[in-house]
DNA sequence: TCTCTATTGAGATCTAATTTCAATTTTGAT
DNA sequence: ATCAAAATTGAAATTAGATCTCAATAGAGA
């Protein structure tokens, strides 16, 4: 479980550690991306606020995200039909993804022996890791069954 | 070494297979591309055709590439800043990618033993897998230490 | 309260990728 | 070789996610 208000001081603290300002419109989105449990792209978040009552903007979503990816609270996982997806991070081991062509489904796999067999590489090489981007396309059983698309 | 008259015989048979047509276009796009031994994406491929005096438009590029995937002599690798960059696979091992942020130099692992794991779990899930992106971003060594951006 | 500066929302802009469409080309049949 | 049907082409229009511009507003320290 996440703890929302450390979180929110957290993201304060941080804010604050780069001369920005902490705004309702920048803890708005972040105390909102903290309930997804899944992936999620700007217009569904924009359409959440919404739905809420918030008058926030689509282009201080797109700058308040890269605040919390540089904060560490979420990370861009794939994009797919030119449109990116996030997920927060928070509490949650590196892992793969298998996206299926058909029915758009994705499959979270953590394998600590694959993040491991990475990171070996990434120190081999001395190379500074930022941020993976483990997807895996294909068709799963159900859309190669049959009908369902 | 890659036999070009054995792949356009090939990419002939491709397309008849699937009704249609075996343009000059589409042959001298799959001549060029096989040309690459690295990464590529469509405006460099658009100008290097261009630079050469063909009249081929970025149309007819954009509209060949999925051909050329389908038939299994290109992929996707990876897209940075909205654009996407494409390798050819032909006789060449699944690998990962390296990319600095800052100077965008691409790295190519091999590794058969992470190959291995991800196709295991793609068995496992009963997943049928068709491409990979197994991108990792960071700062390369030389990026870090100073000056050359 | 005051002042400096960052931030906001709305809309303009950017640009890779896709679509449209008339002219042209391929291809198989005659 | 000629023909007709259907696919393909290039050019330009369009789409859409992401970024940028800018005037109005709000945060934060003095
Ligand atoms: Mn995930
Ligand atoms: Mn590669
Ligand atoms: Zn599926
Ligand atoms: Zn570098």
């Amino acid at each position: 479980m996440i703890d929302i208000s450390e979180i929110l001081e957290n993201f304060r603290a941080f804010i604050k550690s780069k001369g920005l300002k902490y705004t309702p419109e920048r803890e708005e989105i972040l105390i909102e991306i903290l309930k997804y449990k899944d992936h999620f792209d700007v217009d569904e978040l924009h359409m959440e606020l919404k739905k809420k009552g918030s008058k926030i903007s689509k282009a201080s979503i797109y700058r308040t995200l890269p605040l919390l990816i540089e904060a560490g609270y979420i990370q861009e996982v794939y994009k797919q039909e030119g449109r990116a997806y996030y997920e927060v991070v928070i509490n949650k081991l590196p892992h793969l993804h298998f996206i299926c062509i058909k029915c758009k489904k994705v499959e979270e796999i953590i394998d600590p022996k694959l993040i491991e067999l990475i990171q070996e590489h990434a120190k081999k090489k001395e190379f500074h890791l930022l941020s993976y981007h483990l997807e895996i396309f294909g068709t799963c059983l159900e859309c190669r069954k049959g009908g369902m698309v």
